[in-house]
DNA sequence: ATGGTAGACGATCTA
């Protein structure tokens, strides 16, 4: 069973370079972030003819997330249940094929110290108090997303560049390692040790033709999950395509 | 301290 985490930056504006992928890909699950667009704007039709259904939880021009399935999907959750006030589609969860699964857009943070930061910190000690609950499960659980941080400087191009900025900083990386000590485990790190490889290149300053990147998109698993895992990686081909994403597929398999 | 590019949307905001 292939998962894959994407971030696809509008998935109107992606739209060819997303069903070509998946029909030439065929992964069972994709858990999809920034979508971009309410429910009803959601090219559903040009995703179900490639074979999947459709969990989606989105909002007008920012953030939205949603879950492809080859399998039925169930029991559906939209939004951090232990943060019911937040007003911004950043989460969702369901089951398919026998696995939990949830696709999650942690904010971006904008700059060290300011409101959006406070607001990842927040968003992440509140995604903390939920897989803490749902480990309880002892259950099959794969929770892929742009995480908006890189976790060590093995998973950043230009460490100095980079050193306590934004996607990096210390509290921020504190943050996501308080989800790993929890019991899950960045499936990537199982197969690939050292520097890279990277899942995403900014726009700005040529930084993919130099692979100036960050490892930001992570698949967190379930110790159930984990003792399932068979493969991991990242797929740089669409990043080099046109009207590319700034983000690359990033997988595993169980 | 700023700028660089991209997307939604229709002036800026977010990343």
């Amino acid at each position: 069973m292939k998962i894959v985490t994407w971030n696809v930056n509008s998935i109107r504006a992606r739209l060819e370079n997303i069903t070509d992928w998946l029909r030439a890909n065929q992964p069972d699950v994709v858990l999809l972030q920034e979508t971009k667009c309410q429910d009803h704007d959601f090219p559903l039709e040009a995703i179900e003819d490639c074979g999947y259904n459709v969990a989606q939880h989105g909002q007008k021009s920012y953030n939205g997330v949603a879950i492809l399935s080859k399998h039925p999907i169930d029991d559906i959750i939209k939004g951090i249940p232990t943060f019911a006030e937040d007003e911004q589609a950043r989460y969702i969860e369901a089951v398919t094929n026998g696995v939990r699964v949830a696709s999650v857009y942690v904010p971006n943070g904008s700059d060290v110290g300011t409101e959006k930061y406070d607001y990842k910190l927040i968003f992440m000690a509140r995604l903390k108090e939920h897989l803490a609950a749902t480990l309880l499960y002892d259950e099959l659980f794969a929770i892929g997303g742009d995480y908006n941080i890189a976790p060590t400087d093995d998973d950043v191009h230009d460490v100095k560049g980079w050193h306590e900025q934004i996607l990096c900083s210390t509290p921020e990386r504190k943050s996501l390692r308080a989800i790993l000590n929890l019991g899950y485990s960045d499936a990537m790190r199982i197969h690939h040790k050292g520097k890279g490889p990277y899942s995403w290149w900014d726009y700005r300053s040529g930084a993919w033709p130099k692979d100036d990147g960050l490892r930001i998109d992570l698949i967190l698993l379930s110790p159930q999950a984990v003792d399932r895992l068979a493969g991991s990686g990242v797929d740089r081909d669409p990043r080099g395509l046109e009207k590319a994403s700034d983000h690359a597929p990033v997988w595993c398999t169980l």
